[in-house]
DNA sequence: CCTCATGTAAAACGATCGGTTTACCAAGCC
DNA sequence: GGCTTGGTAAACCGATCGTTTTACATGAGG
């Protein structure tokens, strides 16, 4: 049981994490498992017995960091980078490129499509963690902002229109793939994408 | 506290309960009950014991009629309608108008915007329980194909396209409400399926 | 040397989880 | 009356929840 974190290289268990060292860096193991684990298995079904296990903390150690569970969800989602979002972010690509970007399908890339980690947080939650919940809100809020942002940059005619109609396209793509556990959806999604942008370029 | 329903022999519903003689209606406040509280508060967070107190049902009694929860949330999946979907069933709509009648924004009608109950089911049990999974795919997957069926009727030149993308669409209005907290993303998913019916309509 | 900050391991807390069991009750029907 | 059927109320089970606590180890700084 005694893993003896100090030495390093030894690592019998399925250590998430390199320990930096003797155990410094207590904080990042933690929302690195949170990462992991909350996204994978779900919030509320991720215990704190196998989120400190998985993150080689102690309990002790984790609650002189959080002060409480709900604390970590927040920090989790605070640092969270949705998948496939950051590609508004590329300037090597013309703003239309950027929006379609977004529907780019990546089934088999990852191991397990489980969606939008702040959705996910919203539906688990189900309001009962404000904090949270405003979390959620906040970011799908600067997403949209961002989509219209780019949608004004490739030109469309009712940016804010299309923007909004894209954020609830590409929330449609995560969700159903979610649903189907298959990411087919993000194809449709795509063409649609496309259907959509060509419209609000030409006349009405 | 409550108004004991002394003769409940006049309900309407079907056979869908089949009580084997005189049954007093617990199989249907059980369900009723789950339909509320696992849709309002989720699944996870709702406990036999208030689910049994909210059916007015003692713990022997729902465990005489379902052999677990889980079981009980299969149920539960099974005898739900999500809001909106029966539109495309009538009949005094054109095809075109049943597509769009899904996305009739009812942003005050009821409390409280919380997505699909099966995509939400999928959510909050993250794979654990393959029953679950299994139905909602089936639900998904069903209501797709009545949408590709919808489409086909309103003469759409790729109908297995046009039905996807709603059906993305679709889920999309739903899932930015639920994290939002909000209905309006419902508007923006209705111009946006304006915009791709037409396009399936008129030349490439 | 001592202290202090940071860490670990492990037991225990009360609460609640899903699920079981005991005891009792009221009709329905022979 | 007996007997089954479908129901209620409440105690109880082991397990796990999130959280706290006790006891101990380590390394840097004075």
């Amino acid at each position: 049981m005694e893993s003896s974190p100090g030495s390093p290289g030894s690592s019998g268990s399925p250590d998430l994490v390199a320990p930096t060292r003797g155990g410094r860096g207590a904080r990042e193991r933690i929302l690195r498992a949170a990462a992991d684990l909350f996204y994978a298995d779900g919030i509320n079904t991720t215990g704190m017995e196998r989120l400190t296990e998985a993150a080689h903390v102690s309990k002790r150690t984790f609650y002189q960091h959080f002060p409480s569970k709900a604390a970590l969800v927040e920090a989790y989602l605070h640092g969270q980078r949705p998948s496939g979002e950051q590609t508004l972010d590329r300037d090597d690509l013309s703003p239309r490129d950027r929006l379609l970007g977004l529907f780019a399908e990546r089934a088999a890339t990852e191991g397990r499509f489980r969606g939008c980690p702040y959705h996910n947080a919203a539906v688990e939650t189900a309001g009962a963690l404000p904090e949270v919940q405003a979390e959620v809100v906040r970011h799908k809020q600067e997403f949209a902002a961002r989509l219209i942002e780019t949608a004004r940059a490739a030109g469309a005619r009712d940016p804010e229109g299309l923007g909004r109609q894209l954020a609830v396209l590409f929330e449609g793509a995560k969700a159903l793939s979610t649903s189907l556990n298959d990411g087919c959806p993000a194809d449709d999604a795509r063409q649609a994408a496309i259907t959509l942008i060509d419209a609000a370029m030409t006349g009405e």
